[in-house]
RNA sequence: GGGAAAGUAGCUCAGUCGGUAGAGCACCGCCCUUUUAAGGCGAUGGUCGACGGUUCGAGUCCGUCCUUUCUCACCA
């Protein structure tokens, strides 16, 4: 702590040193032409047979300096990227050249000059002048780099995470990252937009919690003096605006859920939830289909990824699997001819356990997800899940005993959840009553919620719904494996 | 919640058997007008995550706690 202390109180000094100069260390602005990137990428409009030059205005960071007594180069960053300036003393003359020999890198300068290449050949800003535009007085980490490879790179995922800032501006591909998570929610809006689904943004605070098996966060009303909870799922209001005859509809937002925490769980995460009117699960799983391709199509041109050291293959169709025929093929079981006894057995086999009551359902569910889940790398739609894993679902026609439900897995991850939606109100009431009245022994079931339960027995059209974690769609399409990689300030403990 | 690992200078990391705390970069001083992990010479910088314990002596051994990472379980 002294040494830092000691460092930053020598650039304090600085900022007087400079002021003593009479330049103003902290100015106004700064007319800004030229983005690094763009030099680069357009070095022969800005530089004719080294003969004819276009003068450039850039600013950024100072990243590296390399001072040789009367000259210097040095790299800077800006939004774009970054370009070596080549600062000589008898371009800018004694005094901007005294006030760059004591500037640290972290300084933000704008600088105005020519382009020109140096005699290896690397495109570089021969600067005329040089205005400070912000003095840095806590020093960056130091990243280097030669031929690709990076040397003392910013690597703790804790400082990382806690000072994004810094992360962003030292770490290669951070940048990146997010710029490509707003691309792919920019697209997923423009694709649903074009399809006539209107956006919406429904409440967060809510007085009664629903549409998902989570645990909720609290917090409490002053004026109104009651409790509230922080969403956990969209679902409620979204179906709400169904019956209110916004027949497409969807919400990309924070929901938030007081659980564990893990490489693909925050405990705010954001959800994609959207409702069509006169759908079923089978366009759910067709627009879907459209999303992830599209979304890949639109950042990478192709359909193929590599995730984790594995090719996945995004191109539609996708598989779509009856769950107990996914159940055949990768567990050699078949669920609707075992006793009970038999389905306990296999489920404990494999090290899983059965939580109150034995429900058949339940337990097929549970085989699938200790046998089959970890298979499923390329792309598939598991349908047909048993009755007792939603109230919120319709019934197969084919076998009541499944739902008209898909999951999407893809590298043995859950990315959406889809339903032909209930809407027969006798049927509603009764199922989420039932839930709710194992809040006893479920700290996860929802509570009921009358209002809900009021807006479908105005009559739900038909409908489909459709919900995807944009966290890990995100994940899986920038190849990040951690959550936190994709969250631009993930929750941490403070530290102490 | 379980398990494993980590925390030493601003950053990246060494630190052997318990015996005066180390390097590179950054920073500071000096030299240097085509460097690019620039180079050369020199100097500064430490409550070794916190608190206890063992010991003549603890960065090192033991205990508790804090924070994080990875992983398993649960959920998205």
């Amino acid at each position: 702590m002294e040494e830092l202390g000691k460092l930053i109180s020598t650039r304090i000094d600085k900022i007087s040193a400079i002021k003593e100069m009479g330049i103003n260390p902290f100015p106004y602005n700064y007319e800004v032409t030229d983005f690094t990137q763009d030099i680069i990428d357009n070095f022969d409009d800005y530089n004719k047979n080294n003969e004819e030059f276009k003068s450039v205005s850039v600013a950024g960071r100072i990243m590296s300096v390399r001072l040789m007594g009367k000259a210097a180069f040095c790299t800077i960053n800006d939004k774009k990227g970054h370009i070596q300036l080549y600062v000589a003393l008898k371009n800018i003359g004694e005094k901007d050249y005294e006030l760059f020999k004591i500037l640290d890198i972290g300084d933000i300068i704008g600088v105005k000059g020519i382009v020109k290449k140096t005699q290896v050949g690397e495109i570089t800003v021969y600067i005329d002048s040089l205005t400070l535009l912000t003095k840095n007085i806590r020093p960056l980490p130091i990243v280097k780099e030669k031929d690709g490879e990076v040397f003392d790179a910013f690597a703790d995922k804790e400082l990382r995470y806690r000072n994004r800032h810094i992360d962003l501006i030292v770490t290669h591909g951070v940048k990146e990252t997010f710029q490509n998570r707003v691309k792919i929610i920019k697209n997923v809006k423009a694709i649903l937009d074009s399809k006539d689904f209107l956006e919406v943004e429904t409440p967060v605070l809510l007085p009664i919690y629903g549409g998902a098996s989570a645990s909720p966060f609290t917090t409490h009303h002053k004026t109104l003096d009651m409790m509230l909870y922080l969403r956990i799922s969209l679902e409620p209001y979204l179906k709400r605006l169904i019956v209110g005859g916004i027949d497409r509809v969807y919400e990309i937002g924070k929901c938030f859920r007081n659980e564990g925490m893990d490489r693909t769980h925050n405990p705010e995460f954001t959800m994609l939830e959207l409702y069509q009117a006169y759908a079923d699960y089978n366009d759910m799983m067709n627009l879907t289909e459209e999303l992830f391709e599209k979304s890949c199509k639109m950042l990478y041109g192709k359909t193929e990824i590599n995730f984790d050291g594995k090719k996945i293959d995004l191109k539609r169709p996708w598989k779509r699997l009856k769950m107990n025929d996914a159940i055949k093929e990768y567990a050699k079981m078949d669920v609707d001819s075992m006793t009970d006894e038999e389905m306990k057995a296999a489920i404990r086999h494999k090290g899983g356990e059965i939580k109150g009551a034995f429900i058949r359902g339940l337990a097929i569910n549970e085989i699938f997800e200790l046998y089959v889940e970890e298979h499923l790398i390329q792309p598939v739609f598991i349908t047909h899940q048993p009755l007792e894993t939603t109230p919120l679902c319709k019934v197969d026609y084919e076998d009541e005993r499944y739902l008209q439900r898909f999951e999407l897995f893809i590298n043995a991850n859950e990315f959406a959840n889809a339903y032909s939606e209930s809407n027969d109100p006798v049927f509603q009431r009764k199922t989420l009553y039932e839930q709710s009245l194992r809040r006893d022994v479920d700290e996860e079931a929802a509570p009921m919620d009358e209002n809900f339960v009021q807006a479908i027995e105005t009559g739900m059209p038909p409908t489909g719904g459709l919900g995807i974690g944009i966290d890990r769609m995100v994940m899986l399409l920038t190849g990040e494996r951690s959550i936190r990689d994709v969250l631009l300030f993930p929750t941490m403990k403070p530290e102490k």
